[in-house]
DNA sequence: TAAGATAGTAATAGATTACTTACTTTGTGG
DNA sequence: CCACAAAGTAAGTAATCTATTACTATCTTA
């Protein structure tokens, strides 16, 4: 770890924020991640931080924009890495769950944005990024049926909503068993039985 | 709604404590789920929660008492209902659809508790529950297997954990509709994917 | 029906939170 | 090289949260 400086420009010291709050996702319930945790975190007093953010929401707005771009740039070029569209798919699957157990905290901050009842910009940010997910995954699926990859009765909306929930539910269990590894040595087997349910014709 | 009576026996007032955690749970971010919020949702002022709980945890924990009893009673019904193990599955996962829309508290509050840091009373019944309610499962898709209904070679850990994901991929849908009749409506379909991809040989 | 136990209220303590303010240190351009 | 802006500190404030305390209302039963 580099032994930062203590004076940083304003646009270093805010990305470096936006790490510590990724981080401090990673082990941290997102209702523990207090403004003195990030800063602590960070080595800099509670107060600096609002030298940089307006408030709290702030933060948080510039967490989910680091998130959406970073997540979806790899699943793009995961995506186009390959020719066919169902291994688009599969490629886009594997590189959410390499970004995701980079980044344990992400789906946690996700879901934990999601959550608030309040329409907060952090909370339309989340939504907006899984609103994007899907419509890629919704534009591959329509690819597969065209070039005859996948049966042309397959329920496209059903079968992202499932692939979501795969990822999520992934998640969980490396939530219960404390080990985020347990994701990516798991999902390739998880994923195999996905792609034969929306491959079987009937 | 009952017109509640101002003094309630200590044993009523508890399950009517439980009662307005769960209601509160579907509306409300866990986080936003205080002592304060609790009372008012059940017409009584905060510090009377501690006449019958010594602390905020216990009354998470007995949450987590009622919702460990009334799914694994639900579930477990489910599937004595129906004869074959394969049916069973099916029967069980829609018994859970069916709780979960008819409490859309209690997935959140499961989360919201498997995230915490510290390991609590209630985290660790909330572990508990998902353990026994993968036991269940592993039981059934062993009969399945002895019963010839699904492929010797399937993976067994990885097909739970894909089935518990859907429900938690419904979830997630559901909070981003707002609505969680959504669950209910798209739970047979991506059923029906999960089914062919177990039981699709190779 | 009076007395003791039970269940409630109102007020508040103590801790913690997001955010502010007054002041200090550090880096930089004329 | 030094004035000034940027970045950071230390010490607060107001709000809110869990939990406690002193007191009151309401049941129960001998």
């Amino acid at each position: 770890m580099v032994p930062h400086p203590k004076h940083l420009p304003a646009d270093e010291r805010r990305a470096v924020t936006v790490e510590a709050v990724v981080e401090l996702a990673a082990e941290k319930n997102p209702s523990e991640i207090t403004t003195t945790a990030i800063a602590k975190h960070m080595g800099v007093t509670q107060g600096a931080l609002f030298k940089h953010f307006p408030n709290k929401d702030a933060i948080l707005q510039a967490v989910m924009e680091w998130v959406a771009k970073r997540l979806l740039a790899r699943v793009d070029k995961a995506a186009h890495s390959v020719s066919s569209p169902i291994a688009a798919i599969e490629a886009m699957f594997m590189a959410h769950v390499e970004f995701v157990t980079e980044h344990p905290g992400v789906p946690r901050m996700l879901f934990g944005e999601l959550q608030r009842s309040e329409q907060t910009v952090p909370k339309r940010m989340a939504q907006t990024l899984l609103r994007r997910y899907r419509e890629r995954l919704q534009h591959l699926f329509g690819e597969c049926k065209t070039k005859g990859e996948l049966p042309e009765m397959l329920d496209i909306d059903a079968s992202i909503t499932l692939l979501i929930g795969i990822i999520q539910g992934l998640v969980m269990q490396s939530l219960l068993a404390g080990d985020v590894e347990l994701m990516r040595r798991d999902a390739p087997g998880v994923f195999a039985i996905y792609r034969r349910g929306i491959e079987a014709e009937k």
